[in-house]
DNA sequence: ACACTTAAAGAACGGTCAGTTCTCTAATAC
DNA sequence: GTATTAGAGAACTGACCGTTCTTTAAGTGT
């Protein structure tokens, strides 16, 4: 029954008396451990008992806000989000572009790349969830390189055709790619490689384009 | 001593005695036994346990042959490749690609798509292992795509520098990238949109007109 | 100030799976 | 034949997940 009231004589350690965190106080320690964790060992070996004891509380609390890794990892991303540094302006497409290409290769040897391994692999389960992950992970790039392209087409670089082309997220797709099959940070010459063998080809003016194609 | 002495009590049920399999045959049975688990149960929720036990055989037998999962699935993938149908061979660049590119779409819908992910995730620990996994799954695409454009170069259509240029194997990045990022099947018009769009534009003669595209 | 409600801390548990290591014994080599 | 190799099967450690329980601090309402 009530078995012991009394006295506890066990618990020699038990800091439960310590300022107890509530609410976004605790949510916040948490979010920041997650990115402490997956700073050190990445998003593979991250686990929940690690986190919740980094963050000096249990795994209940996580449990309580996140229904798995994936979700607190993906709302530890989201709010504390990476460093963007504004967007290039150098004058000039070519410049900028390259710019953003190494700001995203730096950016991928970081533990975000982990993360974005192991996010790309848990979109297999889960479509409202994958689309969670692609809007959440996968817009910096697309969005950042229409900025750009913008600013070219205000300059009479490119053709505003272009923009709403497929062609205009292909530099910031090959460095994806290129990343995920060979890893971060990928190499210089690689991104000059794409920018000017492919990307510069595709957008600046003189290029033409097979048939009126405009669509998506 | 005797043979069957009566001991052993136990081990009521104990089909050691049943046809033993070795070597060849039982490694055979072990990859049958892990390609059926991935078409079941798909690369994320493969099981040692499971496979072990389709294959009527033990965990310590796998282990002796393969360090983990990912050697094994990896080996699997790799003897009994999936089909490849053969090149295809239109009569004409665009009509070849899009083949090839239909073909790997479909091929991604199946558990394949699965495997992918988990690989590709799985590229973060071991540098020689993602090594590998690259050679080893993802060289079809380039491959193929670079037998399409040889033909494309003796017809003509194409200039041979183009087959040594990274604008060569840009269908196929794309098909990967929008693949990963989007799920498969790879949607028909997405398809010729990348090609028509994109890669075409890029690779083709001289300058494209949507008219007459000189073949002298 | 008080009782009441919420939720955090911490521990424990059941379950799954990875890898390892036993024993026993069939298949093979010598 | 005898000796060696290696498969079958089971047990076991250890990590982790996700859940649940108890105790108790922090808020809430009156």
């Amino acid at each position: 029954m009530p078995p012991n009231v009394g006295r506890a004589v066990e618990s020699a350690v038990d800091h439960r008396k310590g300022p107890r965190r509530r609410g976004e106080e605790l949510e916040n320690a948490i979010l920041t451990a997650t990115l402490e964790e997956l700073a050190e060992v990445g998003y593979a070996a991250l686990t929940m008992d690690r986190v919740a004891s980094r963050a000096r509380t249990s795994k209940a609390a996580l449990y309580r806000r996140w229904s798995g890794r994936a979700e607190l990892v993906l709302d530890a991303c989201k709010l504390r989000a990476f460093p963007d540094g504004g967007l290039p302006d150098t004058g000039a497409l070519r410049t900028d572009v390259i710019a953003l290409l190494r700001r995203m290769s730096t950016h991928m040897a970081s533990p975000f790349g982990s993360i974005l391994r192991g996010l790309l692999a848990e979109m297999t389960s889960d479509p409202d969830f994958a689309r969670l992950i692609r809007d959440r992970v996968h817009t910096a790039g697309p969005v950042t390189i229409r900025a750009l392209l913008q600013r070219a087409v205000e300059r009479g670089e490119v053709e505003p055709w272009i923009l709403g082309s497929r062609r205009a997220t292909v530099a910031t797709d090959l460095l994806r790619n290129e990343f995920l099959l060979f890893g971060a940070p990928v190499d210089d010459g690689i991104i000059t490689d794409i920018v000017d063998s492919v990307y510069l080809p595709l957008v600046l003016r003189p290029a033409p384009g097979p048939t009126g194609d405009a669509e998506h």
